[in-house]
DNA sequence: AATCGGTTCAACCGCGGTAAC
DNA sequence: TGTTACCGCGGTTGAACCGAT
């Protein structure tokens, strides 16, 4: 329905920055007499402000139980993995992190962690990957003089599990992704759903949670983050749950509040199962098959490793194939080998 | 030392949900 | 059932701060 400001019968009242004596007087009132009806809290306490920015002063700033000071890399992992799945829920996001106001994470969202991720080339607010044209001039610069065969080699040839690849990878990666998606319109290419970078950064797995590494467990999920609360982003949650789905969510999830399952979750898992959600938001098929021959994800042992490159298969039979016969032809190449040279 | 542009974050604004009447 | 009052939330703003030049 809505309603018009809270203060605007009394014009009078103050606005701005509040002084140290207003504060003062805030938390003696509240501290003997609790906050009450917020509306009729100024005038009871003296203080000639509105009710709403007494609640807002109280709630970000003068309560005791606030917790100050700089975002551990704990915190930003919990507030990544949350958002994922919830959007821009902050106050719900701020419920997972005791001490922290949902104001001070939607700054800290907005001011460090958004960046990073665009840095990266993930959309901070699906938690996928890029694929606008600005992003893929920034990585192509970011490339400079890289060549994208090796490209492609060095960043899914050989590498071991667990050695990630670096920011320079990442950008090749990320960039022969998004050139394909443009190519093959309204389809997805599985890299991000196997992108190893993806699945095994803390940041930026929501399975990865305290300690628990979705690339190596092996339990069967049972937990969902749905019901009454929407399922914001099927994205990269439920492709890295699809796709490395041998992971005990709800333990990552009592683990973060503390040993115990969060009220919500528990609620929740009494409610709906993950295959439910999942069959309600499936992940997007991989339109464009994922070459065997690049590497798969092994989802029956170990889960999610990237199998070595074996090159048994037809050499023509794959995208990257076609990428580098593209690249080579005189006419069709010189534009792309323009944007990635 | 002064200026400027970018960043941070406290505070504000306005809307949605809902309880009370 | 409709209206009003209140609370809480998410988005936005702007002053303060900071580093580069």
């Amino acid at each position: 329905m809505g309603r018009s400001p809270c203060c605007e019968e009394s014009s009078s009242v103050k606005k701005g920055p509040w002084t140290p004596e207003e504060d003062e007087k805030l938390i003696d009132y509240i501290s003997k007499h609790g906050h009450g009806s917020w509306r009729t809290l100024p005038k009871r306490a003296g203080l000639n402000r509105c009710g709403k920015s007494c609640r807002l002063r109280w709630t970000n700033y003068l309560r005791p139980d606030i917790k100050r000071g700089k975002f551990s890399e704990d915190d930003e992992r919990i507030i990544i993995n949350f958002h994922s799945v919830l959007g821009n829920k902050w106050s719900k996001i701020a419920a997972h992190l005791p001490g922290r106001t949902d104001n001070e994470i939607k700054n800290y969202w907005n001011t460090h962690i958004r960046k990073k991720l665009l840095k990266m080339g993930i959309d901070p607010e699906t938690h996928k990957p890029r694929t606008d044209l600005n992003h893929l001039m920034s990585l192509s610069q970011l490339l400079g003089m890289s060549n994208l065969s090796s490209a492609i080699s060095t960043a899914w040839g050989n590498k071991p599990l667990g050695l990630q690849p670096d920011i320079t990878q990442l950008a090749k990666i990320q960039l022969v992704q998004n050139l394909l998606q443009l190519i093959n319109n309204n389809s997805f290419v599985n890299i991000g759903n196997n992108n190893p970078y993806l699945l095994s950064n803390p940041n930026l797995n929501p399975l990865f949670l305290n300690g628990i590494n979705p690339l190596q467990t092996n339990k069967e999920p049972h937990v969902v983050l749905s019901g009454s609360e929407e399922y914001a982003n099927p994205g990269l949650y439920s492709q890295a749950q699809s796709q490395c789905s041998q992971h005990d969510v709800s333990k990552s999830l009592a683990d973060l509040d503390g040993g115990s399952i969060p009220q919500d979750y528990n609620k929740i898992n009494s409610t709906t199962t993950s295959r439910e959600n999942l069959a309600e938001n499936p992940p997007l098929p991989a339109l464009v098959a994922f070459p065997p021959k690049m590497g798969t994800f092994n989802q029956m042992d170990s889960g999610c490793n990237i199998a070595a490159q074996t090159s048994t298969e037809s050499p023509s039979n794959t995208i990257f194939d076609d990428w580098e016969k593209l690249l080579d032809d005189e006419t069709s190449g010189s534009y792309w080998k323009e944007i990635l040279e």
